[in-house]
DNA sequence: TGCTTAATGCAATCGCATTTGCAATAACAC
DNA sequence: GTGTTATTGCAAATGCGATTGCATTAAGCA
């Protein structure tokens, strides 16, 4: 069980089916049932949070981290984390609405597929 | 069928749902099936956009629109337009990376909804 | 008006992510 | 060790958005 924590390490967000390939590395017979309870576990306890990618559907990343934002490779369909945040200090919404929260999404190519596409 | 089109001139991106709800005001009888179908054409067409929201899953918006993101109200669920784009003029990307395209989800209370709470 | 073709409505079906039941297994406490 | 409880694995079952088959209806045209 402290083995989905174990695989938080990792640093980017990840999706369920890459849950289980990367924690069969460990436990070779890990069962997609398995992970989803956990998954569900770790959620209940706050240790997880969601990061629904408009792209890539639902992913989960590690709880309590700092604000950051996912780049989207689409060659290798990774996601990276971005740390800070490109938005203007003033983000212009019309009058009487009241921002709380935001998520951005950057699409384009990563380091490793630029250069190989090079 | 026209009748897809003409009620695109909805201000703001639309579910299935909402379409359809939307669409029997005009055709009593309009089913989801031919919402589906529809939509399908539209899009081959090109006259309609995908907005793969995080919270509200998949919305359709007329094609061609100005560069533009989303308010999404956690009170009404309602989707706004927002017209210009909030990011900075350096998006901080790690050397390498190369960001083609991005999206940026706001989150809060409309004016709407800010004005019948306060 | 009568014929041919495209567009519905309706209900059944599919695809897929997620969940559950249950027996087998592992972890512990005594 | 032995009994008790929490976890798994496996496979079947759900839930639900999206799609399809088919008979019906609407539309276009000679």
């Amino acid at each position: 069980m402290a083995i989905e924590e174990i695989f938080k390490q990792a640093d980017h967000p990840l999706g369920v089916q890459e849950i289980l390939e990367v924690g069969k590395g460990r436990v070779p017979s890990l069962n997609l049932a398995t992970v989803y309870r956990n998954l569900k576990l770790l959620l209940a306890e706050g240790r997880l949070n969601i990061v629904s990618h408009p792209v890539l559907g639902i992913l989960y990343e590690r709880a309590g981290k700092a604000h950051h934002h996912h780049f989207h490779c689409r060659i290798c369909d990774r996601v990276f984390e971005l740390p800070g945040c490109p938005l203007k200090e003033t983000v212009p919404c019309p009058p009487g609405f009241v921002a709380e929260a935001h998520e951005v999404y950057l699409f384009g190519v990563c380091a490793v597929c630029g250069a190989r596409t090079a």
